[in-house]
DNA sequence: CTAACGTTTGTCCAATCGGTCAAAAATTTG
DNA sequence: CAAATTTTTGACCGATTGGACAAACGTTAG
C-alpha cells in the first residue's frame, strides 16, 4: 500500500483540492485573522461546501497551522540568502530590495504573519523564540563582523534588522493607508520604486545633508 | 436637569462604567481584532454581566467606534506637533522619539490600530483619505521645504514619514516577535532605549561607514 | 414612608459558529 | 460491465454569538 514516499499519500484530485482551499484560507485569513474568519467563508471561497472542505482538512486549525508552516519557509527565505562572500553594503541592499519584494509580490502572506504576530503570536510562539532568533542571531553576527571590519557603521544589529523588516513589510500591512495617503496618483503602481529609492538612501545615508 | 455641557449628558456613574468598559475593550480588541473579541470578553474584563455592559453601549460596534474615535486624536498628536519654527533635524529627531514613546506606553492602542489597518480599515477608510491625508500632505510639505532650504537631505517626505511610523511602531505591533528575538537579556525593558538609539543613528547618518 | 429614576441581572432568542454523519454521486479499479 | 473507493452534499448537532427584555434592585427626592 505504501509507495515508499513519506508525505502523506494523496490522490491527485487531493492535492488540487489542498491548494485550492490553502489559496482560499490565505486570502480570508489574511484580511480577517484566525478567529474572525470562518469556515464557510473559505469554503465559498474555494468554491465548494462547508462539509466537503472539512474532508480535506478535518479542523479549522489544521489549514491556518499549513499555511503558516509553508509561509514561514519561504517567508525567511531573503534573511537565510543574507551571506558575508559579497560586499556588505550590497549585501544588504539587495536583502531590502528582496524584503520589498516580497512585500509587494506577496502582501496576503505578510498579512497573514502580521495578524499572527499582533494576536500574540499563539500558534508559533515556539518558533520565533526557537528558528527565528537562532537565524537572526546568526544573520546579527555576520553584521557584527562587517561593522567590525568598518566595512558599515557600528549600531544594533538586531535593531536593524527589525527596522529592515519594519519598513518594507509595513507596505504590505499597511497598504491601504499607504494607497489612501498618497493618494490615487502617488499612490499607484509606482509607490514601490518610489519606497526603494526612499528606503536605500535612508538606510544607506539617513537624513544629514550631503556636503 | 441640563447642566449645560454639550455632550450627551451623563451621570457620574454613566461616565465611569463607560471609562471601565473602554478600558476593557481597548484590552481585549487589541488582541482579538474587532471580529476576534465578544461581548462576553468585554464584560468579563470589565467585571460586569453582558446585558450590564449593553446598557452603556448598545452595540458591540458602538464601542469599537467610541476607541477609534478617541485613538486618532492622541495617535496623530506626534505629528501634528511637528513644525517648522526648529531645527528641521532636531524637529525630526523629537517626532521619532515621541513616537517609539508613544509605541512603549500605548502599545494596545498601536495594536488596536494595526488590527483595523490590516483588515483593510472598514470602519476609518474616509478618515484615512480624508484628515489623515491632509494632515501628512501638510507635513509632507513643510518637510519638502527643508529639503528646498538643504536643512536634510532631498528624499520623499511622504515615503519618510512612513518609515517613521513602520520603526517605531513596529516595536508595539510585533512586540511578541521582538521579544522573543531578542531573548531575556537583550528583550528586557532596556530594548526601547536601544531601539531609540538605533533609530536616530539611522535616520541621521544611515549605514554608510563613517570617515 | 413612597414615587421616580437609574442600574443590574437572569432569562431568552435567532443567527452563526465549528464540526459530524450517513447517504448520494462520481471516479477508479478489476 | 460491476464492485470498490473516493469525493460531494444535505441535514443536522451542540456551543457560542450579539442582542432584547422584563423584572429586580438600588438610590434619591419629596
Amino acid at each position: 500500500m505504501n509507495t515508499g514516499t513519506e508525505a502523506p499519500r494523496r490522490t491527485r484530485i487531493q492535492q488540487e483540492k489542498r491548494e485550492l482551499i490553502l489559496e482560499a484560507a490565505l486570502e480570508v485569513f489574511s484580511t480577517h485573522g484566525f478567529r474572525g474568519s470562518t469556515i464557510d467563508q473559505i469554503a465559498e471561497a474555494a468554491g465548494m461546501s462547508k462539509p466537503n472542505l472539512l474532508y480535506y482538512f478535518r479542523r479549522k486549525e489544521d489549514i491556518h497551522e499549513t499555511l503558516m508552516q509553508r509561509l514561514l519557509d519561504t517567508w525567511l527565505a531573503p534573511l537565510r540568502e543574507l551571506d558575508d562572500i559579497g560586499d556588505p553594503m550590497t549585501e544588504l541592499r539587495s536583502y531590502i530590495r528582496r524584503k520589498l519584494e516580497m512585500a509587494r509580490d506577496f502582501p496576503r502572506e505578510s498579512r497573514l504573519f502580521a495578524n499572527e504576530i499582533l494576536q500574540g503570536a499563539p500558534r508559533i510562539m515556539p518558533l520565533l523564540a526557537g528558528e527565528l532568533k537562532t537565524l537572526v542571531d546568526e544573520k546579527a553576527a555576520i553584521i557584527k563582523g562587517w561593522m567590525r571590519a568598518g566595512k558599515i557603521a557600528k549600531t544594533d544589529p538586531w535593531h536593524l534588522i527589525f527596522s529592515i523588516w519594519a519598513t518594507t513589510q509595513h507596505y504590505a500591512d499597511f497598504d491601504v493607508q499607504v494607497r489612501a495617503v498618497l493618494g490615487p496618483n502617488r499612490g499607484g503602481d509606482g509607490r514601490f520604486e518610489d519606497a526603494a529609492r526612499f528606503l536605500e538612501q535612508l538606510f544607506l545615508e539617513g537624513l544629514k545633508p550631503r556636503g
